[in-house]
DNA sequence: GGTCGTGATGTTATCTCATAACACTCCCTC
DNA sequence: GAGGGAGTGTTATGAGATAACATCACGACC
């Protein structure tokens, strides 16, 4: 992620993008008769305007526009309302979170995260696939399952 | 985990049986040359008395053997060694750690955790052959995955 | 046997991550 | 215009992990 070399582009969303998914993400709430309130609002703002895995304690920190920063449950609450929704994932072995980037399919997602530069594809991952048949033979029921693959991505590859 | 109207078996290895373990292990080490020292080897005998994740300070709490717990550097740099030694493992998806089970064979480990009564099963994944597909399209390459799987083994499962 | 460098440990302090608890407000419904 | 449920603000604290530095054990080398 640093003293690697050579530089990271950005890859967030830019405002207008950021714009229209927070509009269309709470006309999704509203069908549901679930509240996009301001706090979730502004914490997937922080989320898609970032396009990489964010720690909550920087999400609190960027919260107040005025540069104050949140408590810590308003950010977790709104966290936890859009995992919820599946509007963002946990990366639980980075301890951040990320907005998601599925355009609303079914939700199984897998992580490929790049150690150098901290760019994250988020793959649909019927990687339960792999775990099915061990799973299967000793009785086990998969709820839901955390895949996260870390390595390089194609830039930050030293071969290239 | 709890209020689920079932009991939940013990798992943890013997006595004799982690004795075994411990020296197996410490006869590994020295053939690389490394140092199964008394830290190493007291976190590793929790862990494999345990059988089962346990979190790194219930393991601070439980170092001592009059009682006495442990200073939480002197876990977390034995979990270290462990980790590096493939001898066990984190479970990000819990902040927990757990002995390994491989007989010291291959080590992309997947794991299957019952959300019920805490037993984790280690599977033999093979490095998340389901991801390998979408990373090599990306130009991504994988290093390490985390890949846990949480719901209901047999045991725990309500229909049975 | 002495000394030197490396790796491991002991110890203190601190940092990061996350949640409990409770009062209050908003919004919808009846 | 009450009543109830979901959401928020606020304070405080619990849980997970590491930085920094002094000291100690061990093997390599002379
Ligand atoms: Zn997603
Ligand atoms: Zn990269
Ligand atoms: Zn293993
Ligand atoms: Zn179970």
């Amino acid at each position: 992620m640093d003293g690697c070399g050579h530089d990271h582009a950005q890859m967030g969303m830019k405002p207008a993008a950021v714009r229209a998914a927070l509009d269309a993400a709470e006309a999704a709430c509203g069908l549901d008769g679930e509240r996009m309130t301001a706090p979730r609002r502004r914490v997937l703002e922080l989320l898609l305007a970032a396009g990489e895995p964010v720690k909550a304690y920087d999400l609190i920190a960027a919260y107040g526009r005025d540069g104050e920063a949140a408590k810590p449950p308003t950010v977790y609450r709104a966290l936890e309302f859009l995992e919820r929704r599946g509007l963002a994932h946990r990366i639980a072995s980075l301890s951040a979170y990320v907005a998601c980037s599925h355009d609303r399919a079914e939700h199984a997602a897998a992580f490929l995260i790049c150690d150098c530069c901290g760019a994250t594809a988020e793959v649909p991952a019927g990687a339960g696939a792999q775990l099915a048949g061990s799973a299967g033979d000793l009785g086990f029921v998969i709820q839901r399952a955390t895949v996260e693959a870390h390595g390089l991505c194609a830039r930050c590859r030293p071969d290239a």
